[in-house]
DNA sequence: AATGATTTTTAGATTAATCTAAAAATATAT
DNA sequence: ATATATTTTTAGATTAATCTAAAAATCATT
């Protein structure tokens, strides 16, 4: 039996590892979670001992291959919450994540496969993340983020870096969605703000938000 | 913060509370929860530190007001999951239990409200039981056991005393649901079996069956 | 390569929920 | 009403997950 607070570690070193490609480390996973090193440590000796995570002292963790299907399951379920949270109950994408956050926890196979076909077998989830299938397989999705987008370039909003409730309420006043066309009109050197085009309307876009929304060229 | 725990006992609590009006046994709590007397006793006190529940040494407890509103909570939140797996997710009434038990713990009033929204603010599950209202209100359905209907009588089944999966299949291999309409025919003395007629056919139901079938008259 | 800073681990405690075994209280039955 | 049986509680341990404080290992810098 894996446990809640398992699964919780697991999806850390999950998300941390996609980042850099390294091991991931006591510490960047203490954060994570808002635990200590020392709690740390304790756990990844479990997860190593069942099989979850490679340890090696001092080395950081890797997720093994059924540590990663774990993790995946984790998010696969969370994405498909998050999905029916907003098409069937409302929810706006700024809401979805806290409890689909308890929902990912939820052990029923039948649930998830039902879930899923419920809402038309989804891609992606309302932040624009893909949904993995039910092999675990991930469709990667081509993206950028606009920072990166040369001037004169058009665009389409795919997704976002950052989805704390905050930045997605910004984007929410500001008219930018998942589907949202952008131009690139300037970027200004001095403070890395760029100047985009929505709907033939100008707006000036600073670096950080600039730095969190994905888009694909289009 | 209530733990979950916390709520599974609660819950129990106010379950065996309605059966018999008198005050819950340690007992009885152990054999719900499949846990030894002892970790009853030091949950009840912990329960009633935390004004969950009334508790007096060796007398057994009740819910407090504060407790049968958290297990009236949970109960309403567990129905309608249940009814969300039946009609949403093409569930069957013998498998709606497991998971209900799983997602009646999530917290989130929303979600609740726009569930409850969503399934067109559902009265019953898919039992017969009746679904608290968001004041917490419960209609009380009017039913009485197939064994004690009357030989001439016409009756429909409206819910289910024993909602074990066994007992469902059970009904399923005989063509019972909510709403099937029965007349009583006969009532052995023998092993107090009943004779029914469900549209034109007639059955032998057993005792054991017809003391776990809730019906009203018709 | 030595020293200082940082990270990680270990050692020992704590809390929640459970258990077993023994003691205490209550219930039952002759 | 007294002895026996049952129920309930207490006492003391155990497991999972956490913590703090100290020790050990690794990293970074000159």
């Amino acid at each position: 039996m894996i446990t809640l607070t398992e699964e919780n570690y697991i999806k850390a070193i999950y998300h941390l590892g996609k980042q850099g490609s390294n091991n991931v480390s006591t510490n960047a996973i203490a954060k994570e979670m808002e635990t200590k090193a020392s709690s740390v440590t304790d756990m990844v000796k479990k997860l190593s001992e069942k099989g979850y995570a490679d340890y090696k002292k001092y080395q950081g963790v890797n997720l093994t291959g059924k540590g990663r299907q774990v993790a995946i399951g984790i998010v696969r379920k969370h994405r498909l919450w998050e999905v029916f949270l907003v098409e069937k109950l409302s929810f706006s994408w700024d809401e979805v994540h806290e409890v689909a956050e308890q929902l990912e926890h939820i052990k029923s196979e039948k649930l998830i496969r039902q879930l899923d076909a419920f809402l038309n077998f989804p891609t992606h989830d309302p932040h624009g993340d893909p949904i993995p299938d039910e092999m675990g397989e991930i469709k990667k999705v081509e993206k950028i983020l606009l920072s990166e987008v040369a001037i004169g370039e058009q665009c389409i909003c795919v997704g976002v870096n950052d989805s704390s409730s905050e930045f997605l309420k910004y984007l929410d006043n500001n008219n930018i969605a998942l589907g949202t066309a952008f131009v690139i009109l300037h970027k200004e050197p001095f403070d890395n703000s760029v100047s985009i085009k929505i709907e033939s309307k100008e707006f000036i876009i600073s670096n950080m938000i600039a730095n969190n929304l994905f888009v694909k060229l289009s």
